[in-house]
DNA sequence: CGGTCTCTTGAGCAGAGTCAATGAACGTGG
DNA sequence: CCACGTTCATTGACTCTGCTCAAGAGACCG
């Protein structure tokens, strides 16, 4: 079992991503009290409906936020990665409005809800490192919006193979050119809002070009910016580029105050 | 012109419905400075790419938030209406990641961002609401996707119909039957991730069927129940029903520190 | 009174869905 | 080690929902 440090680690290092946290609020995170569970492929870690419990992140393995028309119809609406918080609107939302499944084996750290919350309400900079987490989260959602909105088939599996990228890249999995993608592709078809089939086809025509080879459950990106340009990909929504900063104060703007 | 206080008033009846603002919390607020405006109807309130200046309120009018893609389709994410912030994002990312223009005329309220980013994280009160608000929001997007990504036209247009109604009964515009929808049916369209022409040939048909009404730009529900029936409406993702409170403690959870 | 926007409606088309069959990969237990 | 079952990927043939193109009708405004 690794140390208690080693456990809080990537939660610290993805606040760190795009905010600055210093010693003390290293220190008070690593104190937080918390639990560490292991799940299987296609738990639910959180269901519609349900009292949240928990507030917890993913120490390692994937999962995604899906929800479920009366028609049976099943949209996922985001994938998270190693790191990401997987249940931060239990933080102050007292019911789920939407599940959360592993998609593979995976490590889920389990925080305590109120410990937490006075952590994000009492310490600016770890508060900060939060609302920017969730900021972002928003801003994926928006451009999933607009993926599954607007594009045809083939724009939107591309562009959702470049978010897989880049996000995994940012978080230290997988390099500029391959990834792993554990995901069926009746996931996938989920996830961008079209049929198995189709996703299937779309796939054989992305490889027949070159742009990308699979094999089993891993993407290889062949042609990244000719992916990209069949994605329409525009990596800002992501906020990677330390586009998030407290330099803010120097843009010119309105009365201070 | 209206006093200081009136201004910010629908600011803190807006934090105030699910969240509990006392006197001193409201002081805070009103003592915000802030700065005040009209404009046109589609006005450029915030533009992707650019630093933001300001975060703002919507006093009056409505707004929607819209991204374009490279082949020129527009994706409307999200409609704002009085008492909304427009630019809550503003307060921790530096570059804006989708556009934001208004329907209507509109009054907007600016606010001096490093006064509200120092109210937001050092007033656990203000601090939470505006959390419940980014995380309802947030809720919204999810639902949003869904809507688009797995529903037919005739579904989506009844669930965005009936998330109208209700969002604007919560904040005190219009009654249970009947609301201003200010948007052209392209707009609807671009809303639902449809063609114009396909919009109105829905609307029509609900008219036909009696569900609804329509003149000029107010939609009257006739039949909410089927309505909602057929627009697979849960209203449970706006988080309307104190839902999101405090008495969190009282869960059985986690160990709590 | 003409111009511009928006709404309506029709006719034909096509991108993605449905249905269905086959094949590959993998785990399990005999 | 192999037969079997299950899950997932692949491919073809056909269908249909929603799109495109286009034209006409209101409404509003200078």
């Amino acid at each position: 079992m690794p140390s208690k440090e080693a456990m809080l680690a990537p939660m610290v290092r993805k606040l760190a991503l795009r905010s600055i946290i210093d010693e003390e609020d290293r220190a008070a995170i690593l104190a937080l009290p918390f639990a560490r569970r292991t799940v299987d492929p296609s738990t639910y870690l959180v269901r519609e409906g349900e009292p949240p419990s928990r507030c917890s992140f993913l120490e390692s393995g994937y999962a995604y936020r899906q929800k479920l028309t009366s028609e049976g119809a099943r949209q996922i609406v985001s994938i998270q990665i190693p790191g990401d918080f997987i249940d931060l609107q239990n933080l102050f939302l007292s019911v789920s409005d939407h599940n959360l499944q592993t998609l593979t084996r995976a490590t889920v750290v389990d925080i305590a809800v109120p410990a937490l919350r006075e952590l994000v309400l009492k310490r600016p900079a770890i508060g900060r490192a939060m609302w920017i987490d969730a900021l972002v989260d928003a801003s994926i959602f928006r451009e999933w919006i607009v993926n599954v909105g607007r594009r045809d088939a083939r724009t939107r599996i591309a562009h959702i193979l470049c978010e897989f990228s880049l996000r995994l890249k940012a978080a230290g999995l997988g390099d500029d050119s391959r990834y792993e993608l554990p995901m069926t592709q009746e996931q996938l078809a989920d996830a961008v809002g079209l049929t198995p089939v189709h996703v299937n086809r779309v796939l054989k025509a992305l490889s027949d070009e070159g742009l990308i080879t699979r094999e089993k459950r891993s993407i290889c990106v062949k042609q990244w910016d000719k992916l990209r340009s069949v994605g329409d990909f525009s990596e800002r929504y992501l906020h990677l580029r330390g586009g998030t900063m407290g330099d803010y104060d120097a843009f010119p703007g309105m009365p201070r105050g």
